[in-house]
DNA sequence: GCGGGACACAACCAATGGTTGTGCCGATAT
DNA sequence: ATATCGGCACAACCATTGGTTGTGTCCCGC
């Protein structure tokens, strides 16, 4: 299957004709014949009744074209998507199932006409770079890292406050719990490898455990949320943190909690960063649909960071 | 831009290697060095940063590879639409404006998943001809020509009777009637340019005249829908019949009238034909869908070819 | 420092895809 | 009926592509 064949049959079926396609295409009629001949072996199926006056498509052909054209289309947008003029909006999450990307699935449900790529970067460090290097055009980050204040040219608005849940399997001491406080964490173990030293996550829970005298592992291999999960599950002394609208993929009956934390509830703070001068029109509206949804944060008897908000 | 290459991206960033997609795409890792490296010039960005233990994505590479599956989804699809093989199922309409047109996106609403190619046939000879080849799995047309039963290995169902209307300009003597009984159109100049003598849609017209003694003109080039109502909404003289659901590109406010037809209602009558032996899944849910849809027709006080419908 | 794994480059060759020239066929006009 | 013309297919030829093998370079870990 070879797109320029595809460009040409969509061309012949368009004109009618063999002869003004070639000329549309700037090639000659003969290339045109050969790569219709070429597309019609390859799909095993004839596309075109050549008649005296040009060609018309047949059944099969009425068929393929719509099929063509989508593809395309598709073809443009792939390579619009990394074509550096008007490209789509190009914004960094922190992964794949967490609350930024609900949030940016909301964005593309309230703005369907708007393209969108989302890519997921190592830090806040890199995707400041890439904001300013004009990769990215925003990023949902944490901000709170202390002594780490941003650049002049990043701006930032916080967006989203997600309070963060004990997750336990069936047979841990807190499983039954509707809630738990903070005091009560301290002497479980918390598991939560995968946590890289030096990004802005890593600092989010350090000043965690720093504050209220949690223990958090991160020892042993990450093998990523499936296996993460499957050993919390299964193993009675273990739990972890999660975002309150982190997605598992989890047979819902596996018997996984999901336990709310209080006294106070450490909220994870999701900012939006951009680039001051980033003209991008997509960008405007991402900020004003999440000013206009923003959920309140900073809510009393909550935790980030540096402050801890009075009941 | 090559699918070959594209496919080669996608393998190379789900291994994580070219090594192993070489070995997966049975070339060696030269080629897809060579096809990744064409791409990378072709779409002017870095798509890989290559590692001493294999390759990762860029943000450019992760904000093309979506676009990449997507690119091979449509491509998969646009194959499959001509294979012979599990292919989406294949309907004929009349028009892609008629009322089977609308009949076909009720169904796609209710079946989404449910792949769909619709192809438009020149009359029902090449209708049942494509059905019995298995070129089609189905036709919407009407199967009241007389003279010309269907043969024993297709079947068919009335599924729709769809009113006729007259179309007018605002300023044709019977633009401000909220309806016309078919004995007033004699005398007036009805105009179909494009009918083909031996369709069984030309029948049914024939039919239609003979029966109340109309004159359908057929005179002149059809230079196609727009055309049509252009002369007659400018035309005080003529008008034209139009199937009730018939959909029309026009702008609103250009005054065309669409009039019904009494005493009696002449109906057009659309059948779905298949073959009895097709076995294809989506034509046994096409036919549950029109089954359990099918407005009511053959009601009092309406025509067809063949018979009349007492009040 | 050394060995090994992984990607890039070079040289070579088959195959693709373009061009020109020509033949064939059907529709139309004489 | 025959000649003509418009339009597509086939043949021969050539430049370019895209594959292979062989080799080089770089990074990581021992």
């Amino acid at each position: 299957m070879d797109l320029n064949a595809v460009r040409t049959f969509v061309s012949v079926a368009d004109t009618g004709q063999f002869q003004e396609a070639a000329a549309e295409l700037a090639v000659t009629q003969q290339a045109v014949s050969k790569r219709i001949a070429a597309l019609e072996r390859n799909l095993g199926v004839r596309l075109f009744t050549r008649t005296a006056r040009g060609a018309e498509l047949t059944i099969d052909g009425q068929a393929f074209l719509p099929h063509a054209r989508e593809l395309l289309r598709v073809a443009e947008r792939a390579v619009a998507s990394v074509h550096t003029g008007r490209r789509p909006l190009r914004v960094d999450i922190i992964a794949s199932r967490g609350a930024a990307s609900g949030l940016m699935r909301a964005f593309h449900r309230a703005h369907p006409e708007i393209d969108l790529d989302v890519v997921m970067l190592f830090d806040i460090e890199t995707a400041v770079a890439a904001i300013r290097s004009g990769a990215i055009d925003a990023s949902f980050r944490a901000v709170t890292m202390p002594g780490r204040p941003l650049p002049d040219d990043i701006e930032s608005v916080r967006v989203l406050d997600e309070p963060l849940q004990l997750l336990t399997g069936p047979a841990h001491a807190l499983a039954g719990a509707r809630s738990v406080t903070v005091a009560q964490l301290a002497g479980h173990r918390i598991w939560m490898p995968g946590i890289v030293p030096g990004t802005e996550w890593a600092a989010y829970y350090d000043d965690l455990v720093a504050e209220f005298g949690l223990t958090i592992e991160a020892t042993g291999p990450n093998f990523g949320s499936d296996a993460l999960l499957d050993t919390v599950a299964d193993t009675p002394a273990l739990a972890t943190f999660m975002g309150e609208q982190t997605r598992l993929v989890w047979p819902a009956d596996h018997g996984l909690r999901r336990i709310p934390v209080t006294d106070p509830t450490p909220v994870y703070p999701h900012s939006l960063l951009w680039h001051r001068d980033n003209p991008h029109p997509a960008l405007a509206a991402l900020r004003a649909h999440l000013a206009a949804t923003a959920a309140g944060h900073a809510a009393a008897g909550t935790w980030t960071p540096g402050w801890v908000m009075p009941r």
